[in-house]
DNA sequence: AAGCGATATATCGAAGCGATATGACGAACT
DNA sequence: AGTTCGTCATATCGCTTCGATATATCGCTT
């Protein structure tokens, strides 16, 4: 999951992990940001993957006040380095790192279109980060998505509910209504998102006016 | 999260694991049954925390046939550990375990009044849990989850969306808005149930017919 | 100058998941 | 008669993710 929110995120933009989590957070409203205990580890697994790289790695704020606007990622990542090894001398500690800022590669790229591709679309938390990102898809596999998302969501409002229909008391009842009307709305929604890719794949197609 | 789950149905019976899953499972509608990967480890926890203890324990399907149908549970248990000390006789490999029946204990009572009295309501996996669990819980108290939860999800509605109002895409946007429409959706839901709940007072209180 | 909140990276233990192993039993195909 | 298939049942393995915590710097307020 992670893997895949992370790739989306740096073929826009290269990044570093914090600001990495403030995007993810904002991207799927709210809450479910992730966590930095997943974060790091994340990064360090896709960069042993080879489908991320660190891009620059400068002191933490070296950025600010002097006036040189232009890019400076490569003298500051040589100047941070030297300052690193320099400060540190022996034990390190635990503070004090440069901040790290990661871009996708080629690997990266071919493997984000492997995750975008995948016909798996049971997982509810990975679906919308999949909608989030579903720019890098072409409108067929847009709305091939969306409908494969729409028909795993009947299924699953088609099923007998509570299967030994057993005596449920009030709250089971209105848990099981409330989850068939959330069901009901998602599915509502998936065919707005259908609808409007076909709009737009008509006005393509056919520009009447 | 599986301590509150696994408390709370052992508190209705004595269950063993593979039952406790699935009665898990149609107790939360569908999907979110937990795998056994969590149960049997958590089971475990539990049992060494002195929460739950091992009602019964005997040798897979040893119920049927005989027309002994009464509460069996003390002998076949003593049967069942014979047959299993007997057949293992040093390494009993992985299969033909005995089928272990659950309860609850004191402390595991006091511990789930615990765990259905926290105020934190943030948790929207746990939340769901603790409605189906409600019916342990005073009505007053009852009114008070409600409520305490629909304050928390009016404060996430409240919270200007997207920070950076950046230029999100029309997926961002209409991912936001699902989001938007969820959240209203729920918090009506749970004014229905305060609303029943109060109706379910009021009838106690005041029977005017 | 002292303290605080935001920025930033990182690790630790615990919790949960999915896959897999193991095995007994009954029912349905072959 | 034999075999496979689905259900019942417990358990472990490796991996991902979470929440808490540690460490450190910068800019702002007090």
């Amino acid at each position: 999951m992670l893997e895949l929110a992370i790739l989306g995120l740096l073929e826009e933009n290269d990044l570093h992990g914090y600001e990495l989590r403030k995007r993810l957070g904002d991207l799927l409203g709210l809450r479910l940001a992730i966590s930095f205990g997943s974060l790091y580890p994340a990064l360090g697994r896709l960069e042993k993957a080879g489908l991320v790289k660190v891009v620059s790695s400068k002191p933490v704020a070296a950025t600010p006040r002097s006036p040189m606007s232009g890019s400076l990622a490569g003298e500051l990542a040589a100047f941070g380095a030297q300052r690193l090894a320099a400060s540190g001398a022996g034990r390190v500690g635990r503070g004090a790192r440069g901040k790290k800022v990661y871009g996708i590669t080629d690997a990266g790229r071919q493997r984000l279109g492997e995750l975008l591709a995948d016909p798996d679309v049971s997982d509810d938390k990975v679906f919308p980060l999949r909608v989030a990102l579903c720019h890098n898809l072409a409108p067929a596999a847009r709305i091939d998505l969306f409908e494969r998302r729409r028909a795993e969501l009947s299924q699953r409002a088609a099923q007998p509910a509570g299967p030994g229909e057993r005596r449920v008391n009030t709250y089971l009842r209105s848990l099981l209504e409330r989850d068939r009307a959330a069901l009901a709305a998602d599915i509502a929604w998936l065919d707005r998102l259908v609808a409007h890719e076909r709009d737009a794949l008509d006005a393509d197609d056919d520009p009447t006016l």
